[in-house]
DNA sequence: GTCTATATCCCGATAGAC
DNA sequence: GTCTATCGGGATATAGAC
């Protein structure tokens, strides 16, 4: 549908492909989708965009690469849909609320970007290029600091809390703990919404201290 | 360490395994956090045991089975810790508290149980024992019901924001996104703990309708 | 009923030819 | 850049020893 492929090489045909790397994440992205991330493998994957099995180790080191590509594509999408559901919204408590919203809808409607990206064990410090494709999704951190304003700890605070929350939903989505449909998405993206609103409004409460410092005997009250 | 093995069965030697079965589980364990689920393999763990690897035929139907096996026993641990970490506070609004800090420190201090039981993939609709074996994790709701005191809606809401709150930080923590070392755990048990707390303080927000309903044009402000 | 021995097929990865 | 050939290993299934 959306890969470019010259010509199938048929039986002992020799040829060279448009662009192997581009085609080999959208046919990952195709197969994880369909058997899932366990079964991927970069053999079928080679097989279908119709070249060799080591054709695919002249542009990945090995089959975590080829994840990791398909991660950083995962990061792209994510953070067009970040800007997209955002966009709507005036506030930045709203936008923070929408964001909520898109981190769900994208662990449901690109399940396999989702799961590439948080469930398939690759080692993210290993691949620069991951750590870079980050960088968009800092939209929220300055939105939280928005939300925050002048005061530094309260934001890292809120702004975990916050990422957890979404991440947590989204998670526990894909792991089926709402059930399957689309309800269950749509039951998901409302309560991640909702935590995210409450968190926002009660964020005075993330900064209190909740159990005893490790060191000091601490006199506060609690 | 915990495992009851009879005799090593050498070169040819035959052998019956006290309880192969148990012996299996404990050396997958093993296996997975040696070198992460992903190259977890069901040889390796027969080799482990000293058994071929056709052996676990007669125990477990395929490798998805054993590691079902894994997470029932994970789900044994989680519920030990929860009620251990929980057994110290009174209030049920600390209770809560310190059982998302026992989650945390569940992901952090048994990670491959964690990993097993949330990103190994495997389907836990098809293993009628992993059901089961969720049951003890059930004070916890009982726990939320008293807190939200006769209005099982809110009791509803709550219940799956701390739940969803808890997971992200966990599945965070493991990812990496806090950091490695045992500082990073602290924090990330920290911010789930107050978390926890912010959400229970501020649970009314959880049940205000954030967005416009699907259905009907409604009315409402917002 | 539990394990061994064995065989098949698939996958990941490498070396060298074109 | 890709193919051919090849190696080592893992998942399974089956037959047979005890």
């Amino acid at each position: 549908m959306s890969r470019t492929r010259s010509e199938p090489p048929g039986k002992g045909g020799r040829y060279h492909h448009g662009d192997l790397r581009t085609a080999l994440v959208d046919a990952a992205i195709e197969l994880i989708a369909e058997r899932g991330l366990r079964r991927f493998s970069l053999a079928e994957a080679s097989r279908r965009v119709g070249v060799t099995v080591a054709a695919p180790y002249r542009h990945f080191a090995d089959r975590d690469a080829l994840l990791a590509a398909v991660a950083v594509r995962a990061l792209q999408v994510f953070a067009a849909m970040l800007e997209d559901e955002a966009g709507g919204a005036r506030r930045p408590e709203r936008r923070l609320a929408a964001m909520a919203r898109a981190y769900v809808r994208f662990a449901a409607e690109q399940r396999p970007l989702f799961e590439t990206l948080y469930s398939s064990g690759i080692d993210k410090r290993r691949y620069p290029e991951l750590k870079r494709a980050y960088e968009p999704v800092d939209a929220f951190h300055a939105l939280v600091t928005d939300v925050c304003a002048g005061d530094p700890e309260a934001a890292d605070a809120l702004g975990g809390a916050l990422e957890a929350t979404a991440h947590g939903h989204a998670a526990l989505l894909v792991d089926g703990e709402y059930g399957r449909g689309p309800k269950a998405v749509r039951s998901a993206a409302d309560r991640a919404e909702r935590a995210t609103l409450a968190l926002i409004e009660g964020r005075k409460a993330l900064q209190r201290a909740s159990s005893p410092p490790r060191r000091s005997p601490a006199r506060r009250s609690g």
